[in-house]
DNA sequence: GCTACACCCTCTACCAACTAGAGGTTCAAT
DNA sequence: ATTGAACCTCTAGTTGGTAGAGGGTGTAGC
């Protein structure tokens, strides 16, 4: 039986962390001392380290939330964990493009300075006139 | 003079997204009509698309509160605008880096997937065991 | 058995950067 | 004068946690 705090380093997870995740329901309750303490058994752990590791691949709460629930249910068709697997692939995909024009715009900005005032800063310039872009990036941050 | 509704037309912004600029202390206090509403001139206009534009660069508040800052002030030296500029850039940078990374772990995740049920499911064995990723991956998220 | 002290408990509030809605007022056109 | 869109303030919600106050518990050493 482990303690939140044990818990907490073996899954690389803070104890307020844990805590938050069994009150959004990701964690059931666990079992408790007589005094009121947390104790965790290993099928909890286990269940930790799948949220951990789903974080770490950037996957929301929620779709972790579905992920586990596909989990828990192994003659459920594989092809919705799936779905959601690539659905976490598209967006990763996305976001890279979209840093990567943003990158090209940064770099050219960066380059152009060649030191000075501000009165003639070529950073703050193109900032101010959206039309000495390249890209439209309409929404390139995020 | 514009109201708030054509100014957020004019630069792509939500109107409670103006309200919320003008309560951080981003954009100033406006004029106001008789009977208390806000109405912006062209130094405001300007002033929001500075705002938007670096947004769309993915500068933080903090750091568009600085670039503004500079802006208003055209003789101090440029090489500040130019650092929170390459902060910038490095930070993307190292986000592209880590989204990469991350694509290349879900792709072969998605790839080894070949349908059934969640019992035999590639997906879902990945994000148990940890051991299976080709990349330490502690912190590929964010 | 007692004491120290690290660890645990709940609760509230905070972070970024907005967004949404309730409930009420004003502006401008007809 | 009336209508209706757009405006006002205020509060609360979003995601995924993090921080701190104020107090209780578990256990190791003596």
């Amino acid at each position: 039986m482990l303690t939140i705090g044990s818990l907490g380093k073996k899954t690389g997870t803070k104890v307020q962390t844990i805590r938050y995740y069994e009150q959004i329901g990701l964690l059931p309750e666990p079992g408790r001392t007589e005094g009121g303490q947390r104790r965790y058994a290993d099928t909890e752990l286990d269940r930790l380290s799948f949220i951990r590791h789903s974080r770490q691949l950037g996957f929301s709460l929620e779709a972790i939330r579905e992920l586990l629930d596909l989990s828990d249910n192994p003659n459920r068709p594989c092809h919705e964990a799936d779905a959601i697997a690539r659905r976490q692939l598209d967006q990763v995909d996305q976001r890279i493009a979209r840093l990567e024009a943003l990158r090209k715009e940064l770099k050219r900005m960066v380059h152009e300075c060649s030191g000075g005032n501000t009165s003639d800063c070529r950073v703050l310039e193109v900032l101010r006139d959206h039309s000495e872009c390249l890209t439209k990036h309409d929404e390139i941050g995020a």
